[in-house]
DNA sequence: TATTTAATATCATATATATGATTAAATGGA
DNA sequence: TCCATTTAATCATATATATGATATTAAATA
């Protein structure tokens, strides 16, 4: 039985946020909150006043006004006076514009998204794999009335999930059979265990039909379409998804409609010349 | 006498880095090592293990190796299990890039500033206003052998250094003067006072001759020659400098030529299309 | 201007984190 | 395989942070 390092540490940094779904906790505090912070102001786009972040984050209002200001101290965040409200810095902006001389940096990726965006009115989500998850690393959150509101960070199993199905394409099914393992044995509290075949069968699927289209598979009464992006994407080959997310009636009836907008987009703004 | 509300944060943020000169503190630790951290794979652009990172960041490794493992938790980082080694993930290139829909997000500055250090060789510096600083955004090291290290981070006087007087030629004579009684006030621990009629001597010559060359003014045996980047550069309106550093004689020699190479590349990566 | 309301900074302290020393694991030779 | 060496995780605890309550400030209104 070889001794797993990985296992070691996972053990030791999830605590109680050991099961899959919602945000992990993170160890060091401030540390997530800091990136948390910076992508709350992602998602509303625009500066913001202290009250409004902690209430949007559900930080204690002491707390968040330290931490801005902290921030603001390091040079991360503008503070504007006249508005007595907050604006990540320039600073910002600069940090990982290296690790991507493609789609994320020069933007294509980020338009694609809004297009999605634009055109479903779901929430659009980008997923990468960590772990035992797909963790949604990019969210677009809907603007239609009825919504699920999806914080960045949140996790899927890799093993049980639109996106987790598009990411595990770019595996074989040896690999695919040892995340089952892994994953009914590390995640196995209180979640029904996965069905190793089944994982095969719908990754399988995924390929076939260029997509996986789940209903209620995590979120009952949510339904969501997802898509692998092509391999390299991103630069250092790390695969990545793309889902739109709704309600489940909604997806259900739209669904031929979304795959065929899911792969135009792909198609115009991720194929044609992976230069720079 | 107005009160002033910044003035009251200022003092109770600022510890024992008060003065000018080398990094902030930043009260909240982990909060500063998490983007020190990113900071540092945008300088070195590759992986790196705990070992690398808790030496060059002069972080305990044992905090580092929590840290690293806690973004990883988190989704901003990657574990490389054959070479025990971490990279940040495509989580943290999308970060911030809503800010920027011109020359940081779309990579031009990146490019301009690719060129200024291929061409030079020297220390290539992007400083932004934070109260009464200029702190360096953005640092692109040396490649020649005798070379000061400047951490990204680092804060000048924003009236009495060549990054300085260039982020004021955005401002009035009555703003000069009102930063240099604050400066006095705030930073006066053993600086030697700043004469603001010199200071708007040298910020009048940095609009006329369009940079200004610094002699040891901070730094001994350094000097810079700093300009300031068109206004709107970074979509909201905030001043941007760029300046190149090196050795004092070095830079003295090639004063002109550098001078040459920095209008020039501003020209052809800023100025054309400010379109995305 | 005085008063009310809303928003943010500050304070003391309970609590979580950071760290030096230690243990455990992995790697590279003999 | 065993040992030496390198590297990273873990532990107990000193220390720094996070927080509810409160004071302060600014804005809105009378």
């Amino acid at each position: 039985m070889p001794t797993r390092r990985t296992k070691i540490s996972a053990d030791s940094q999830i605590t109680e946020a050991t099961s899959y779904g919602p945000p992990a906790a993170g160890s060091v505090k401030s540390a997530g909150r800091v990136l948390r912070i910076l992508e709350f102001f992602d998602e509303i786009q625009r500066d913001a006043r202290v009250a409004e972040v902690a209430e949007r984050l559900a930080f204690p209002q002491s707390s968040t006004s330290i931490l801005l200001n902290c921030l603001v101290e390091l040079g991360y965040m503008d503070y504007l006076p006249e508005s007595r409200s907050f604006l990540p810095s320039p600073r910002v902006t600069l940090l990982g514009t290296w690790l991507d001389k493609g789609p994320v940096r020069n933007g294509s990726l980020i338009r694609m998204l809004e297009e999605l965006s634009h055109k479903t009115g779901d929430t659009v989500i980008i997923a990468a794999r960590n772990g035992i998850f797909a963790q949604y690393i990019h969210v677009l959150q809907a603007r239609s009335a009825m919504r699920f509101h999806v914080p960045p960070g949140s996790r899927r199993l890799v093993v049980w999930s639109a996106t987790g199905f598009s990411l595990l394409t770019a595996c074989n099914d040896r690999e695919i059979r040892g995340l089952c393992t892994r994953t009914n044995a590390e995640a196995a509290l209180g979640i029904p265990r996965i069905d190793t075949n089944q994982v095969v069968e719908n990754v399988g699927r995924t390929r076939r039909d260029g997509y996986f289209f789940s209903a209620g598979l995590v979120t009952p009464g949510a339904g969501s379409i997802a898509i692998p992006l092509p391999e390299g994407i991103d630069g250092w080959n790390r695969a990545l998804a793309v889902a739109v997310s709704g309600p489940l009636q909604d997806m259900t009836r739209r669904r031929a409609e979304i795959v065929a907008l899911l792969n135009d987009v792909v198609q115009r703004y991720l194929r044609p010349a992976p230069s720079a």
